[in-house]
DNA sequence: AGTGCAAATGTTACCGGTAACATGTTAGCG
DNA sequence: CGCTAACATGTTACCGGTAACATTTGCACT
């Protein structure tokens, strides 16, 4: 492949001249650029950016570690990443640890080697280790959707208790006293939130908290159907189910239905964000929603900002707003049909 | 950033040792080795990947070119393509073009720059200027989806005529002769390919060809809401309408709705792709569906193979095969239900 | 003892671009 | 006319890893 020595040869420069032309980083005589220009169009010369990032220890490159790519509240994230990253001249690596800590350590490790600018991450668990890695490296990361205790560093999230109240006293609203959620992995912080947040609008109406009522799975769609088993075999049974992420609704409903309950009719069934096209043909579920496009623009911005500014500021935490859209997986057209429900 | 040669100080022997220790690249005594590994723990040495890709000529780092992030159909081919590349120690650089040429030559110069060692490209548009640049490059491709016309490359795509044909058949097998259908922009071969199924189908049933019937928008949900108004307008009144792809089919409800018809009963409508987390909880829209994942796959495979072999053996054009859901929105139940569909 | 060979390690140079410094040239000004 | 400043261009070296070649050491075998 052609190099600037050979665009140099045949224009009947130095090579620095030839860089100077390619990136007007110094005075070039009109002529003289001329000569480069045509010898550049005339050879097909591309410069080689990774000469380039090894001489400038900078890469250009992002990286987005997500933990599932199949859930559209990440792709949307991606999205928004991609766009900002683009707008600025970086590029983005997505990696998928599918919630799996070893993963997400080798994505890490070559990540470093790769000497990428910088990195956005939704931690699959609260271990600092790699994280201590990626300091002792001096990488910029910003966390999103979780944080990990005790470890102070950037972060853009939801206000995930703010949103799991906010389900759990809509149903509240409806009638519904026994109320149960299926949540996250309990180390996940995001889980831990809206559980929070669950258990204080129980608090907030003096309903009890039932430890039968709270059950642990995935964030997929899979391990829903085990927990809906357990959920309706507790007495009582409960009458509503909180779900903590889009698809463990999805799996929550088909569990539901093999089992023969309708939903809203016979039990309600809510849950944190949504699935855009699913939603837009049949606005069905109930959900608590974050802007997941505006989370990875702002990640990324806040990302950026580090990279400029390395160790300088201390580490800021965003956290952006969530919205209840109530439909009808909830019940609350039954309720304004038939008065109090049940 | 620690390097070999600070490691090579600190261990008391050449930087090339401290090399073959990390690579296992040469012979190396017993003693020696544990001496340096000692020195690579103690200085936590990362080898930089970017001079070796300078020296070795190769970044481990595939692009996957695609016009649609938001879209489920492309997401999972990500994730497929994903899979693969890890798989084999390749990372993916994933590039949205949103159907614009212009952004998609951007990135596709980026890249060469990047010197990344091949790319799997869905092609927003005919026009074979910027392929004609890649092979001069010198830089492997595989097409995933759609061809270029004119241009022998490796590709692979669905059997699209074949899931144009089945669509179709099936709808006149309904009863249905007046069948219109919503093609995607007019240059892009997935677009033709589906719209000669339909031709053909027609064809093959003697109902001849109504020009009104057939509408061309781009690939994404808004471009429906006009292409239906024209539709509803066309005399007579089609009885069915095919959709070119998942996204386009959800507007076309959506509209369909807001006109107060109503799929089914009034009108049938049919897609390519479906929307998996949509019809997992509501199968509803009956459609065409190719394996995105299986798609993804088959394309890195093949790009493998290419960098592997460059320009060895003949371009490759991989057909899959294509899968016809049966569900609601096409009418089959109405039809077994009451006799013949109107 | 002499020869041959493998193992162990080192030296040099290169991948391609560019910063830092050096040199040559021209124009402006007193 | 001589001096300085700004412009134009070039030389050298370095970013960090490693291929190619060179050197040294130790051992087996004749």
């Amino acid at each position: 492949m052609v190099t600037v020595r050979d665009v140099a040869r045949a224009a009947g420069v130095s090579a620095i001249t030839v860089s100077r032309v390619v990136n007007a980083s110094g005075p070039v005589n009109a002529i003289t650029r001329e000569r480069v220009e045509k010898a550049i169009a005339d050879l097909r010369y591309v410069p080689n950016g990774m000469a380039k990032s090894l001489k400038s220890r900078q890469t250009h490159t992002l990286a987005l570690v997500l933990t599932d790519i199949t859930n559209p509240f990440w792709t949307t994230v991606a999205r928004g990443v991609e766009d900002t990253a683009a707008a600025r001249g970086y590029h983005v690596i997505v990696c998928n640890t599918d919630e799996d800590p070893q993963k997400e350590l080798n994505y890490i490790n070559i990540l470093v080697q790769r000497r990428i600018d910088g990195m956005i991450l939704a931690p699959s668990s609260n271990n600092t280790e790699r994280l201590d890695l990626l300091s002792r490296y001096d990488m910029p990361c910003v966390l999103i959707d979780r944080h990990v205790k005790g470890k102070k560093m950037d972060i853009v999230r939801g206000d995930n208790a703010k949103g799991g109240f906010a389900l759990t006293r809509h149903l509240i609203g409806l009638g519904h006293r026994d109320i149960a959620i299926m949540s996250g992995p309990v180390e996940v912080s995001t889980a831990s939130q809206r559980l929070d947040g669950y258990r204080r609008a129980l608090a907030a109406h003096d309903i009890p908290i039932q430890p039968d009522y709270i059950k642990y799975g995935t964030f997929k769609e899979g391990s829903s159907e085990q927990i809906v088993k357990e959920l309706l075999a507790a007495s009582p049974r409960p009458t509503a189910i909180v779900a903590m992420n889009n698809l463990m609704c999805i799996g929550a409903l088909r569990a539901l239905r093999a089992e023969g309950l309708r939903v809203p009719e016979d039990i309600a069934l809510v849950s944190f964000d949504d699935i855009p096209q699913a939603s837009s043909i049949y606005p069905f579920l109930t959900v608590c929603v974050q802007d997941a496009q505006k989370m990875g623009q702002m990640a990324t911005a806040l990302l950026m900002e580090r990279i400029a500014d390395k160790a300088a500021s201390e580490p800021q935490e965003i956290v952006l707003d969530t919205t209840l859209i109530v439909r009808e997986s909830c019940g609350a057209q039954l309720v304004k049909n038939a008065g109090i429900h049940r």
